[in-house]
DNA sequence: GAGACGATTGGCT
DNA sequence: GCCAATCGTCTCA
């Protein structure tokens, strides 16, 4: 069974690791919840931020597995990746709240449990993950990653918000689950 | 140093 | 569904 602090479970393809990752338990200082949303960015993904190589906001993509990529986005949110191989991250973008509610209701300031954290920016506030946390390893310390025992229902869709290479369908969610971002396309 | 743009969100129509 | 907010990062000069 692989878990989170076995280097070895991110040494798969990007869009694999994603998967793997619906289910997980993840969590910052006890206030967390299970991820029910993921989207992955590969090396040579044109819509990857490290698709143009190296730079001093992407280094920790190219850092070790396993550890935090965490970057602003649009000049006031946070988003929260898992590394993976070099160059290629798992975007988490939703959580299904599930410890420490009360202190997401007062960082995000609603109290609607589907609005606390559906959507990358929203759990990061809810979560309060910052800059600091970039780079930072998961498998210990305040920031925790616990892998589902068992592989959950998937269904899988396009990413969001991507001006480029949108032909992917490298975006997934928990089967069923209310507290994704944005609806997956009804399957089936 | 200047300019363009973005893996978003929340409010308004 | 449309659009403004807001600023770090990257590119080019």
């Amino acid at each position: 069974m692989s878990n989170a602090f076995d280097a070895r479970f991110y040494d798969r393809h990007v869009a694999d690791v994603a998967q793997r990752l619906i289910g997980a338990a993840l969590s910052l200082d006890g206030v967390g919840g299970m991820i029910v949303e993921t989207e992955a960015y590969d090396r040579d993904d044109p819509a990857s931020h490290s698709f143009a190589g190296a730079t001093a906001r992407n280094a920790a993509m190219f850092g070790p597995a396993g550890h935090a990529y965490v970057y602003r986005s649009y000049g006031l949110h946070w988003c929260f990746n898992i590394v993976c191989r070099p160059g290629a991250a798992v975007l988490v973008r939703a959580l299904e709240p599930v410890s420490g509610i009360p202190a997401m209701i007062r960082r995000r300031g609603m109290e609607d449990l589907r609005s606390l954290c559906s959507g990358p920016g929203k759990l990061c506030q809810a979560l309060a993950i910052g800059g600091e946390h970039n780079g930072l390893p998961l498998a210990h310390g305040s920031l925790r990653l616990e892998l589902p025992d068992r592989p959950c229902e998937v269904t899988a869709g396009t990413r969001i918000g991507i001006s480029k290479a949108r032909d992917h369908n490298w975006r997934f969610g928990l089967a069923g689950s209310k507290f994704v971002s944005r609806a997956f396309p009804t399957t089936r």
